[in-house]
DNA sequence: AATAGCCCCAACCGCGCTTCT
DNA sequence: GAGAAGCGCGGTTGGGGCTAT
């Protein structure tokens, strides 16, 4: 779909907004409600498209707002929903009363990944740097001396230190649960029973990362209300939830002890890897060899492990890590 | 004082999903 | 069921302010 159409008819204001803009705006919808978001321009009188009033709206007129620099606290707190959420920004925000997901996300990008890297700690993968570094050593030793690798490297002009990173375990493996929404409140007890199965097997073992020495991982993490299934599911049983993470999510298990749980969906696939299977598939295309027997990726978590899905009505699906 | 470089953040863009017709 | 319209999200951009030279 791209572009939304409104934005393709002239006369269309961009950039900056004005005072005399905002004011319209702000008055506008104070008085008339947000409605439709297309139609709101031109009812409150501005050569704007709905996408940018609903923008406006949302990131700087809502009287809700809160203004100013992030406490610590709600740094801590960015930090730790980072490290379960990933760049979920608007969920993010959704625990931050008065913060925006742009203003999180903007926090986070100029501010937040420095201050990791300073104590050591890689801001996407929430690992510590060392660690990384050690693995992609590994990797690029284990890995650079194949007739696949150098294949690659001839083909895509990548250098050695370019080469796809061996998958590591992912950071935010997509979890899906069965359950059933409408007896939500009894199956509490279940989806953290599964929760438990499927974590299980990635913590309480040797090698893993502590975080305690890194994040302070807030005693609550506040799970407000919300619309989503998915946040009304926060509220449900987030102090079950705490638990999980305090005991278990912050440690991080190595791909080698990962065994596969059922209802565990491993989808980190690293940006390099990627650049790889694409290139894997055209070679297949071309080829009848098989790579499936590939060293590189027989690793666990460059795997998917789908659950028969039901039912669409009966499944919950819940975006986990 | 001039200017180059950096940083922050408001706003835009593109895409996926949902709802409507 | 198909296409259009609308909404929301995450990634990216660019302009303005600040700082160093």
């Amino acid at each position: 779909m791209g572009r939304h159409s409104c934005c393709l008819k002239q006369k269309i204001r961009k950039g900056l907004w004005s005072p005399e803009e905002d004011e319209k705006l702000y008055s506008h919808i104070i008085r008339y409600g947000v409605g439709c978001w297309s139609s709101v321009p031109k009812l409150a009188g501005l050569q704007r498209c709905g996408k940018s009033c609903r923008l406006r709206w949302i990131n700087y007129l809502r009287p809700d707002l809160k203004r100013g620099s992030f406490s610590q606290n709600e740094e801590d707190l960015i930090i730790s929903l980072h490290a379960i959420l990933g760049n979920r920004w608007s969920q993010i925000a959704s625990q931050l009363p008065g913060r925006t997901d742009n203003e999180i996300k903007n926090f986070w990008n100029s501010c937040l990944k420095k201050k990791l890297r300073q104590r050591g700690i890689d801001p996407s993968s929430h690992k510590p740097l060392n660690e990384i570094k050690a693995e992609e050593d590994e990797t690029r030793m284990y890995c650079s001396n194949t007739d696949e690798t150098r294949m690659y490297c001839s083909n895509t002009g990548a250098t050695s230190e370019e080469l796809p990173i061996k998958p590591v375990f992912d950071t935010f493996p997509l979890v899906e649960i069965q359950t059933c929404l409408d007896s939500f409140a009894e199956d509490n007890v279940n989806i953290y029973n599964q929760i438990h199965q499927t974590l299980e097997p990635l913590g309480q073992k040797e090698g893993l990362c502590d975080y305690s020495s890194a994040l302070h991982v807030t005693e609550k993490f506040g799970y407000g209300e919300s619309s989503s299934n998915s946040c009304n599911w926060n509220c449900s049983i987030g102090s079950e939830m705490n638990n999980v993470l305090g005991i278990e999510a912050l440690n991080w298990a190595s791909a080698e002890m990962v065994e596969a749980p059922t209802h565990v969906q491993i989808n980190g696939v690293e940006s390099r890897e990627r650049k790889y299977r694409s290139w894997q598939e055209k070679q297949d295309m071309e080829s009848s060899e098989d790579y499936s027997t590939y060293p590189l990726f027989h690793d666990l978590s460059g795997t998917c492990f789908n659950a028969p899905r039901g039912a669409l009505a009966s499944d919950f699906n819940m975006d986990f890590f």
